[in-house]
DNA sequence: GTTTGTGCAAATTTTTTGCATTACA
DNA sequence: TGTAATGCAAAAAATTTGCACAAAC
């Protein structure tokens, strides 16, 4: 990641955890850290390997309390795409979208699509909420594998 | 529930099952029953309490088998809305509605809007894949709580 | 110095699996 | 009758909790 998403973020983290309170312990900079230095989807043990050999190695518990710090600072979104284990990804500067996940062969693709953000000032103005963020998932068939038997996605 | 709906549902699994080679199970059909003598959202522990008590008394591992064949014949539809535990949803005939889940006390909000048709339509078109359903929640604070301090989905 | 946060392991919760038994076809 | 489906209990997977120790403030 660049510097400037680097600094930025750490200063997201810094005055967050100053207006809530709470302590600024390395391990929740270094998770930070750690997050910024992929992109794509992670869970929380795919974090816990990732980290496990670096020089700061932390433990599932702490990962699991302060991911809720993340999230709630606006710096990390959850997704569940079906399975029974939460999915995360990087939030911020990282470009708006929503995922398609295949039923045949539960891969994820990303697409954009701006009318969302329509839809999302329709529901809170009627239900007069302040959304902070949504999950929108189409769980779908691949036409290649119905049509011809074979596709893309399950080759790899 | 109407008596065309149940007659409905129960065809539709009787073609399923039928199409899928799977057996009709007096199982299957009580399980369906049950999800269509009740509205709103339900997990399997939930469904496993209510089916205990009657006529059907069904184990845990037969409501997580079928659930998936009631998924895959369209009867039912999943929800995963931040806990981790997937919640149920009858799905023949139920209006089709989103999601707004209050960050504050948790609470599950229905909405309407046509607009995600749309949405759908573009994003199966761009990836050449039929989507079979969707799933679209918004996280948000109440506006209430946050002006006044107090909301009227707490106090409940 | 106080108290929050961390690490570890144990506990809990949710879902899956193995296997003997039942019952659909 | 052969085989898929069920029930039960045990196992696995994901997350939470309790408590002693470490480290922010």
């Amino acid at each position: 990641m660049s510097q400037e998403t680097k600094d930025a973020v750490n200063k997201i983290l810094t005055d967050y955890l100053e207006k809530q309170q709470h302590r600024k312990t390395a391990e929740r900079f270094a998770i930070l850290n750690e997050i910024y230095s992929h992109d794509g989807h992670f869970d929380i043990e795919q974090l816990y390997l990732m980290m496990k050999n670096k020089k700061y190695r932390v433990s599932r518990a702490t990962l699991y309390n302060n991911i809720e710090i993340l999230l709630d600072a606006g710096l990390v979104i959850k997704h569940q795409f079906g399975k029974n284990m939460a999915q995360f990804e990087k939030a911020y500067k990282y470009k708006q979208h929503d995922h398609l996940i295949c039923n045949d062969c539960e891969k994820v693709f990303e697409f954009c699509d701006p009318r969302i953000q329509q839809i999302q000032r329709s529901a809170q103005d009627m239900l007069n909420f302040d959304i902070i963020n949504h999950s929108l998932n189409f769980f779908a068939k691949c036409r290649d594998l119905k049509e011809k038997g074979v596709c893309e996605h399950l080759k790899k």
